[in-house]
DNA sequence: AGTGATGTTCAGGG
DNA sequence: TCCCTGAACATCAC
Protein backbone atom coordinates (compact mmCIF):
# COMPACT_ATOMS: atom_id res chain seq x y z
CA UNK A 1 0.00 0.00 0.00
CA UNK A 2 2.59 2.34 -1.22
CA UNK A 3 2.78 6.07 -0.57
CA UNK A 4 5.37 8.45 -2.00
CA UNK A 5 8.50 6.86 -0.43
CA UNK A 6 7.41 3.36 -1.45
CA UNK A 7 6.56 4.39 -5.01
CA UNK A 8 9.80 6.35 -5.38
CA UNK A 9 11.77 3.34 -4.08
CA UNK A 10 9.94 1.02 -6.46
CA UNK A 11 10.68 3.38 -9.37
CA UNK A 12 14.38 3.55 -8.42
CA UNK A 13 14.57 -0.23 -8.17
CA UNK A 14 12.85 -0.55 -11.54
CA UNK A 15 15.53 1.67 -13.07
CA UNK A 16 18.19 -0.63 -11.59
CA UNK A 17 16.67 -3.60 -13.41
CA UNK A 18 18.15 -2.22 -16.63
CA UNK A 19 15.15 -2.16 -18.94
CA UNK A 20 15.62 1.45 -19.98
CA UNK A 21 16.71 1.67 -23.62
CA UNK A 22 15.16 -1.68 -24.47
CA UNK A 23 12.23 -2.39 -26.74
CA UNK A 24 9.11 -4.10 -25.46
CA UNK A 25 8.60 -7.37 -27.37
CA UNK A 26 5.55 -8.93 -25.71
CA UNK A 27 2.70 -8.06 -23.34
CA UNK A 28 0.21 -10.22 -21.45
CA UNK A 29 -2.52 -9.33 -18.97
CA UNK A 30 -4.72 -11.72 -17.03
CA UNK A 31 -7.04 -9.29 -15.25
CA UNK A 32 -8.73 -6.79 -17.53
CA UNK A 33 -9.78 -4.38 -14.78
CA UNK A 34 -6.14 -3.48 -14.16
CA UNK A 35 -6.01 -1.95 -17.63
CA UNK A 36 -7.72 1.40 -17.17
CA UNK A 37 -8.56 2.68 -20.60
CA UNK A 38 -8.24 -0.09 -23.19
CA UNK A 39 -8.27 -3.81 -23.88
CA UNK A 40 -5.34 -6.16 -23.40
CA UNK A 41 -5.01 -6.58 -27.16
CA UNK A 42 -4.81 -2.84 -27.69
CA UNK A 43 -2.31 -2.40 -24.86
CA UNK A 44 -0.20 -5.06 -26.52
CA UNK A 45 -0.29 -3.58 -30.00
CA UNK A 46 0.36 -0.17 -28.53
CA UNK A 47 3.38 -1.22 -26.42
CA UNK A 48 5.13 -3.82 -28.57
CA UNK A 49 8.08 -2.41 -30.59
CA UNK A 50 8.17 0.72 -28.43
CA UNK A 51 11.34 1.48 -26.53
CA UNK A 52 11.36 2.37 -22.82
CA UNK A 53 13.08 5.77 -22.66
CA UNK A 54 12.70 6.85 -19.03
CA UNK A 55 11.14 5.91 -15.71
CA UNK A 56 9.92 8.59 -13.34
CA UNK A 57 7.39 9.25 -10.61
CA UNK A 58 4.66 11.82 -9.99
CA UNK A 59 2.58 11.56 -6.80
CA UNK A 60 1.96 7.81 -6.40
CA UNK A 61 2.20 7.10 -10.13
CA UNK A 62 5.12 5.40 -11.90
CA UNK A 63 5.57 6.65 -15.45
CA UNK A 64 7.07 4.50 -18.22
CA UNK A 65 8.03 7.01 -20.90
CA UNK A 66 7.91 5.41 -24.35
CA UNK A 67 9.47 6.09 -27.73
CA UNK A 68 6.15 6.92 -29.37
CA UNK A 69 5.87 10.02 -27.16
CA UNK A 70 3.30 8.27 -25.04
CA UNK A 71 3.34 7.00 -21.49
CA UNK A 72 2.43 3.85 -19.61
CA UNK A 73 1.28 5.10 -16.21
CA UNK A 74 1.13 2.57 -13.36
CA UNK A 75 -0.58 3.06 -10.00
CA UNK A 76 0.13 0.35 -7.40
CA UNK A 77 -2.90 1.26 -5.24
CA UNK A 78 -2.97 -1.09 -2.22
CA UNK A 79 -0.93 -4.16 -3.09
CA UNK A 80 0.67 -3.68 -6.51
CA UNK A 81 4.34 -4.62 -6.84
CA UNK A 82 6.92 -5.74 -9.39
CA UNK A 83 8.39 -9.19 -8.95
CA UNK A 84 11.92 -10.25 -9.82
CA UNK A 85 12.16 -10.43 -13.63
CA UNK A 86 12.45 -13.87 -15.18
CA UNK A 87 13.67 -15.28 -18.47
CA UNK A 88 11.03 -17.97 -18.81
CA UNK A 89 7.41 -16.94 -18.93
CA UNK A 90 5.25 -18.29 -16.13
CA UNK A 91 1.99 -17.14 -14.65
CA UNK A 92 2.01 -17.49 -10.86
CA UNK A 93 -0.83 -16.66 -8.48
CA UNK A 94 -1.51 -12.90 -8.15
CA UNK A 95 0.59 -12.08 -11.21
CA UNK A 96 -1.57 -10.09 -13.62
CA UNK A 97 0.65 -8.27 -16.12
CA UNK A 98 3.79 -9.52 -17.90
CA UNK A 99 5.94 -7.30 -20.11
CA UNK A 100 8.81 -8.86 -22.07
CA UNK A 101 11.79 -6.78 -23.19
CA UNK A 102 14.29 -7.40 -25.97
CA UNK A 103 16.79 -9.19 -23.68
CA UNK A 104 13.91 -11.68 -23.22
CA UNK A 105 13.39 -10.93 -19.53
CA UNK A 106 9.80 -10.57 -18.36
CA UNK A 107 8.89 -7.69 -16.08
CA UNK A 108 6.13 -9.07 -13.83
CA UNK A 109 3.40 -7.04 -12.12
CA UNK A 110 1.66 -8.77 -9.19
CA UNK A 111 -1.19 -7.40 -7.15
CA UNK A 112 -3.01 -9.43 -4.50
CA UNK A 113 -6.08 -7.22 -4.29
CA UNK A 114 -6.08 -6.27 -7.99
CA UNK A 115 -6.74 -2.58 -7.33
CA UNK A 116 -3.71 -1.40 -9.32
CA UNK A 117 -4.13 0.46 -12.60
CA UNK A 118 -2.22 0.59 -15.89
CA UNK A 119 -3.12 3.49 -18.16
CA UNK A 120 -1.89 4.59 -21.60
CA UNK A 121 -1.55 8.36 -21.59
CA UNK A 122 -0.81 10.75 -24.45
CA UNK A 123 -0.93 14.13 -22.75
CA UNK A 124 0.91 13.49 -19.49
CA UNK A 125 0.72 17.10 -18.31
CA UNK A 126 -3.04 17.08 -18.64
CA UNK A 127 -3.24 13.71 -16.88
CA UNK A 128 -1.36 15.04 -13.83
CA UNK A 129 -2.69 18.56 -13.96
CA UNK A 130 -5.16 18.16 -11.11
CA UNK A 131 -2.56 16.88 -8.61
CA UNK A 132 -1.17 18.95 -5.75
CA UNK A 133 2.53 19.85 -5.47
CA UNK A 134 5.36 17.34 -4.97
CA UNK A 135 6.23 17.68 -1.28
CA UNK A 136 9.92 16.77 -1.63
CA UNK A 137 10.72 19.48 -4.17
CA UNK A 138 12.22 22.82 -3.14
CA UNK A 139 9.20 24.44 -4.76
CA UNK A 140 7.05 23.04 -1.93
CA UNK A 141 7.34 26.21 0.14
CA UNK A 142 5.47 27.41 3.23
CA UNK A 143 3.55 29.80 1.04
CA UNK A 144 2.52 27.18 -1.51
CA UNK A 145 1.53 24.72 1.21
CA UNK A 146 -0.53 27.37 3.00
CA UNK A 147 -2.35 28.15 -0.23
CA UNK A 148 -3.04 24.48 -0.94
CA UNK A 149 -4.41 23.82 2.54
CA UNK A 150 -6.63 26.85 2.44
CA UNK A 151 -9.16 27.46 5.18
CA UNK A 152 -11.60 24.75 4.23
CA UNK A 153 -14.27 23.29 6.46
CA UNK A 154 -13.01 19.76 7.12
CA UNK A 155 -10.34 18.20 9.33
CA UNK A 156 -6.63 18.35 8.63
CA UNK A 157 -6.11 14.62 8.10
CA UNK A 158 -8.72 14.35 5.34
CA UNK A 159 -7.21 17.42 3.74
CA UNK A 160 -3.70 15.95 3.69
CA UNK A 161 -4.94 12.66 2.24
CA UNK A 162 -6.41 14.57 -0.68
CA UNK A 163 -3.95 14.17 -3.58
CA UNK A 164 -5.19 17.43 -5.05
CA UNK A 165 -3.82 19.26 -2.00
CA UNK A 166 -0.44 17.54 -1.58
CA UNK A 167 0.62 14.69 -3.88
CA UNK A 168 1.96 11.45 -2.44
CA UNK A 169 0.85 11.40 1.18
CA UNK A 170 -1.12 8.42 2.47
CA UNK A 171 -2.37 7.07 5.77
CA UNK A 172 1.00 6.24 7.36
CA UNK A 173 2.86 9.45 6.60
CA UNK A 174 -0.09 11.73 7.36
CA UNK A 175 -0.40 10.30 10.89
CA UNK A 176 3.36 10.59 11.34
CA UNK A 177 3.58 14.16 10.05
CA UNK A 178 0.70 15.30 12.27
CA UNK A 179 2.39 13.72 15.28
CA UNK A 180 5.66 15.56 14.59
CA UNK A 181 3.65 18.78 14.22
CA UNK A 182 1.75 18.29 17.51
CA UNK A 183 -1.57 18.62 15.66
CA UNK A 184 -4.52 16.30 16.26
CA UNK A 185 -5.79 14.66 13.05
CA UNK A 186 -9.30 15.87 13.90
CA UNK A 187 -8.29 19.54 14.05
CA UNK A 188 -10.23 21.72 11.60
CA UNK A 189 -8.09 23.04 8.75
CA UNK A 190 -9.12 26.61 9.47
CA UNK A 191 -7.80 26.24 13.05
CA UNK A 192 -4.28 25.25 11.99
CA UNK A 193 -2.27 28.41 12.75
CA UNK A 194 0.40 29.87 10.43
CA UNK A 195 3.31 28.69 12.62
CA UNK A 196 1.75 25.21 12.72
CA UNK A 197 1.40 25.17 8.96
CA UNK A 198 5.13 25.87 8.66
CA UNK A 199 5.94 23.10 11.11
CA UNK A 200 3.56 20.76 9.28
CA UNK A 201 5.19 21.44 5.93
CA UNK A 202 8.59 20.66 7.45
CA UNK A 203 7.24 17.53 9.14
CA UNK A 204 5.76 16.26 5.87
CA UNK A 205 9.16 16.62 4.20
CA UNK A 206 10.84 14.98 7.20
CA UNK A 207 8.65 11.86 7.34
CA UNK A 208 8.70 11.41 3.56
CA UNK A 209 12.46 11.82 3.17
CA UNK A 210 13.11 9.55 6.16
CA UNK A 211 10.74 7.00 4.62
CA UNK A 212 12.58 7.26 1.34
CA UNK A 213 16.01 6.94 3.02
CA UNK A 214 14.73 3.72 4.58
CA UNK A 215 13.34 2.52 1.24
CA UNK A 216 9.74 2.61 2.43
CA UNK A 217 7.60 1.04 5.15
CA UNK A 218 6.95 -2.72 5.11
CA UNK A 219 4.49 -3.33 7.94
CA UNK A 220 3.79 -7.05 7.98
CA UNK A 221 4.72 -10.33 6.39
CA UNK A 222 1.50 -11.33 4.63
CA UNK A 223 0.41 -11.17 1.00
CA UNK A 224 -0.71 -7.57 1.22
CA UNK A 225 2.53 -6.27 2.65
CA UNK A 226 4.48 -3.59 0.79
CA UNK A 227 7.65 -4.83 -0.87
CA UNK A 228 9.78 -3.07 -3.46
CA UNK A 229 10.99 -4.66 -6.69
CA UNK A 230 12.08 -8.30 -6.38
CA UNK A 231 10.47 -8.55 -2.96
CA UNK A 232 12.85 -6.34 -0.99
CA UNK A 233 11.47 -5.01 2.31
CA UNK A 234 11.50 -1.36 3.35
CA UNK A 235 13.14 -0.55 6.69
CA UNK A 236 11.05 2.43 7.80
CA UNK A 237 8.68 0.64 10.19
CA UNK A 238 11.09 1.01 13.11
CA UNK A 239 11.02 4.78 12.62
CA UNK A 240 7.25 5.14 12.96
CA UNK A 241 6.14 7.10 16.03
CA UNK A 242 2.38 6.49 16.03
CA UNK A 243 1.22 4.43 13.05
CA UNK A 244 0.10 0.97 14.24
CA UNK A 245 1.50 1.80 17.70
CA UNK A 246 -1.89 2.02 19.44
CA UNK A 247 -1.71 0.75 23.01
CA UNK A 248 2.04 1.43 23.19
CA UNK A 249 3.79 4.31 24.95
CA UNK A 250 4.52 7.58 23.17
CA UNK A 251 8.30 7.88 22.76
CA UNK A 252 8.14 11.48 23.98
CA UNK A 253 5.66 11.59 26.86
CA UNK A 254 4.90 7.93 27.66
CA UNK A 255 1.15 8.42 27.14
CA UNK A 256 -0.63 5.55 25.45
CA UNK A 257 -1.00 6.03 21.68
CA UNK A 258 -4.67 5.94 20.67
CA UNK A 259 -6.39 4.80 17.51
CA UNK A 260 -9.69 6.10 16.15
CA UNK A 261 -11.49 6.09 12.84
CA UNK A 262 -11.30 9.30 10.84
CA UNK A 263 -11.88 9.85 7.15
CA UNK A 264 -12.84 6.15 7.08
CA UNK A 265 -9.22 5.32 7.94
CA UNK A 266 -7.44 4.00 11.00
CA UNK A 267 -5.91 7.08 12.63
CA UNK A 268 -3.17 7.06 15.27
CA UNK A 269 -2.13 9.88 17.63
CA UNK A 270 -0.75 10.81 21.02
CA UNK A 271 -3.47 12.46 23.17
CA UNK A 272 -0.89 14.50 25.10
CA UNK A 273 1.63 15.56 22.42
CA UNK A 274 -1.05 16.52 19.88
CA UNK A 275 -3.82 19.07 20.34
C1' DA B 1 -16.29 -19.82 10.59
C1' DG B 2 -17.86 -15.23 10.50
C1' DT B 3 -16.59 -10.36 10.91
C1' DG B 4 -13.95 -6.30 10.44
C1' DA B 5 -9.74 -4.16 9.01
C1' DT B 6 -6.07 -3.21 5.34
C1' DG B 7 -0.94 1.23 3.35
C1' DT B 8 -5.71 3.72 -2.46
C1' DT B 9 -8.73 5.95 -5.35
C1' DC B 10 -13.08 6.89 -7.60
C1' DA B 11 -18.06 7.90 -8.10
C1' DG B 12 -22.19 9.17 -6.05
C1' DG B 13 -24.98 11.78 -2.87
C1' DG B 14 -26.06 14.82 1.04
C1' DT C 1 -16.83 22.57 -2.00
C1' DC C 2 -16.16 18.89 1.20
C1' DC C 3 -16.67 14.61 3.24
C1' DC C 4 -18.81 10.14 4.07
C1' DT C 5 -19.92 5.76 2.04
C1' DG C 6 -19.47 1.96 -0.88
C1' DA C 7 -17.06 -0.44 -4.35
C1' DA C 8 -13.16 -2.39 -6.70
C1' DC C 9 -10.59 -7.45 -4.26
C1' DA C 10 -7.93 -10.87 -1.32
C1' DT C 11 -5.94 -11.88 2.93
C1' DC C 12 -5.28 -11.70 7.83
C1' DA C 13 -6.26 -11.25 12.83
C1' DC C 14 -9.58 -11.84 16.06
ZN1 LIG D 1 3.15 11.89 23.52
Amino acid sequence: MPELPEVETTKNDLIDLGFIGQEIVDFKCHWDNILENDTCQNFKSFLVHEKLLKLWRRAKYIVFELSNSKYLVVHLRMTGQFAKPKLDYEHLKHEHVHIQFEDNRWLVYKDTRKFGKFTIVSDIDAYFKHLGPEPLLDSFTDKIFDQCLGKTKGNIKSRLLNQLVVAGLGNIYVDEALYLSHILPTRMVKDVKPFERKLLRKSIQKVLSDGLDNMGTSLGTGEGNYLSVSGRRGQNKQRLKVFRREGLECFDCKSIILKVKLASRGTHYCPKCQS
